[in-house]
Formats: C-alpha cells, structure tokens, sequence
DNA sequence: GGTCAATGTTGACAATGCATACATGGTGCT
DNA sequence: AGCACCATGTATGCATTGTCAACATTGACC
C-alpha cells in the first residue's frame, strides 16, 4: 500500500486529487462539474461528497487555494523586485496570474461565495496587504487607506478588464508594457 | 386582438418579454434557466429557441442591454454633474450601477461570451467613450491613453470589489464617499 | 479475529439545455 | 373567398448535472 497505487477503493488522498482535478479542469478553460471533476480523479460521482458538502464547498476551496496561490505569486514578484520597482513588479504579477489563469481568477473573485464565510475575503485580506506594505514603504509621503483601495481597484480592475479582452485594440502590448505604462500614469507624483 | 393580452399562441413580442424575464430573474439574484425564463414569459421551454439558438445567445443580448443601460446612466450622470465633478459622479454612477445589478453586472463583463463576436467590446467601448470625453475636458494636461485605461480599470475594479464585498470591512461607506474619496486620491493632480 | 467508522459505490430523481417532430394561425397570392 | 405557406409556439424525448438514500469495502483498534 505504499505504491503510487492505491487498490481501488480509499483513493489515498482524495480531497487534494479532488482540488487538483478541478484545478485541471478549470486551466483548460471548461467549468468543471462535479461528475466530470470525479471522473478525472478515477473516482464515482458521489465520492466527492465525502469531502465536501456540496459543490459549492469544493469550489470555493479551490478559489481559496487560487488565492493562496495569487498571494505567492504577488510575494514573490515583490520579494525579487528592484528597489522602487516593488508595487509595478506586484501589480504586473497580480495581472499576468490573471490572465493565466482566467477562469480561475473568475471563479476566486466570482459570485461572491456564500458558503464561503468570509474566508475568501480574509484571503483577499492577506493579498491586500502585501500591496499596503509595499505602499508604505515606496511612497510613504502618499500613504493612506484610499491609496490602498485605489491600487487594489486599479490592479483588480486592469486584470479583469485584460481577461476580459476589452483592452484589445487600445493596448495589445505584451502585459508588461501595459501594466507598467497604466500604474505610472495613475500613481505619478505630479 | 388590440388587447393587451393575446390569444395564446403568437406572444405578441416575446424576443422582448424574454429579455425582461431574464432581467427580473436576474434582479432577483438567480441565475436563470432557460425554461425559468420560458415559464416566466408564460411560455413553453423550447419557445426561447425561435428567437435565439442556444441560451449564451439570449445571455449576451440581456449582457448587451445591461451595457446600454449603464451606458445611459453614466451618460446622465456625467450630464448633470455640476463642472469640473463630471468624472466623479460618472465613476459613481458607474459603481452604484454595479452595486445595483450585480448579478447583471457580472453576466455582462463576465465569462467573454465567444459569440458576441465583438458586441459586448463594441458596446462596452460606448461606455468608455464617456469617460474619455470628460478626461479630454477636465485633465486635458494629463490626458493621455494610459491615463483612459488606467481610470477605467479604476473604476471597473472599484466596481467589482464593492460587489464582491471585498472593501466591506475597509469602507463600509455609501458609495459616493468611497468613489469620491478614492478617485480623488488616484488622480489628485500632485 | 470482530466491530466500527471512514471512505467509496450504485441507483434513482428532478432540473436543465437542447434536438426532433408537430400544431396553429396570420399573411399574401390567386 | 379560398388556399398554401411559414413564422411562431408546443410536445416529447434524451443526455448531463447536482444531490439523496442505501449499500459495499476496508483499514484500524479492541
């Protein structure tokens, strides 16, 4: 029972196989039903609901998990940045985890989960914070909670406007380009 | 047969009553099925089907009249603002638009419907007109096409987190304060 | 070894999107 | 007037989906 194989029934680790599934499904761009998340870890319809209470559940918690995933990026971008260059290597991260991942996205900022009790929000929360530290310490003269709410938005808004395809003919540049030249604009001192 | 009600067959102008049924289930929070549609219009479920091939059809002709309404609502706005707040209260009319028909919201700016063919981007392209006039005319300095997408993507975000509950605990504000607040916080000339 | 709870399976049901075949009745031609 | 046509609506059926209820399997613990 320690191969890679389980024998049929106990899968192993279900709940994970069951988020990487969906996770699959959603990458290439389908959205994923329950039947169809379950065929894909080998397992019958129902199995899922061992784990989770309905579908509703298992899909939040992977929209959870694409925003621990969204945090990481965002960390790391900001982690590896030039000094002065935090907030637009941030920014540009935050849209380009977008636009890799559309549907994903779509679905971590979605019809605003019910179920989901906060948690997104506590999760967006951490995502948040990162770009309030990093304001603080590029521009700390400018510094305030609706600066904050103002990148947030900004970001946001350009990573749902470029997944979207609205930005198409005004700015088909490489995202870089794009997100830098925008941030700029907006946040230029005078 | 000049009465408001008609025989039984032949609706009178179902086409429309379908796009309103849809608007009513969708200004009730669901999300709504073909035949709820059908049952709502007073109609059989395969009736849609005469007037649009598949449900994504009729989903991107209500998204299409959700733009033209948020369209004449900005519009407005922007025409009676008083000088020099036309942008504000256009981003406001823009936001409380959102706040108002959330679920509509995000069916318009939603998963980009592949048959709209362009449509929902001709149209949303309307919208972003307005905003690009009244820039030309109140910050004709800092005019730019960065400076357009950048208050767009403003906006848009704005919109989407307040619909999200995002900014519940930061700014449990009306709506006018936090817009206001924000906007003038992003684009504050120095 | 025997019991139990965790985990997975089977079968069924209602709702949904859609395909096919049929009904109805207003419109225009003669 | 009479009649055929065709846009519009209906009836029926099928595959898929989310979920419930009842059953099967198996590893762990006494």
């Amino acid at each position: 029972m320690s191969q890679t194989e389980k024998s049929t029934y106990h899968h192993g680790d279900l709940r994970q196989s069951l988020l990487d599934a969906t996770l699959a499904l959603l990458a290439q761009g389908e959205e994923p039903s329950l039947r169809a998340v379950a065929r894909h870890a080998g397992v019958s319809p129902m199995a899922p609901y061992r784990h989770y209470p309905d579908k509703d559940a298992l899909l939040t918690a992977v929209a959870l998990r694409g925003i621990e995933a969204l945090h990481q990026a965002v960390c790391a971008a900001d982690a590896a940045a030039p000094a002065g260059r935090g907030l637009l290597a941030l920014g540009l991260a935050y849209v380009r985890y977008a636009a890799d991942h559309p549907v994903l996205f779509r679905l971590m900022f979605g019809p605003a989960r019910p179920r989901a009790g906060g948690a997104i929000c506590a999760a967006s929360e951490t995502v948040r914070q990162v770009m309030l530290h990093r304001l603080a310490v590029e521009a700390p003269d400018r510094f305030s909670p609706e600066l904050a709410v103002g990148c947030w938005s900004l970001i946001h808004g350009l990573a749902l406007l470029v997944i979207d395809g609205l930005l198409a003919e005004t700015d088909p540049d490489p995202l870089a380009g794009l997100v830098e030249r925008t941030l700029r604009t907006m946040l230029r001192p005078a």
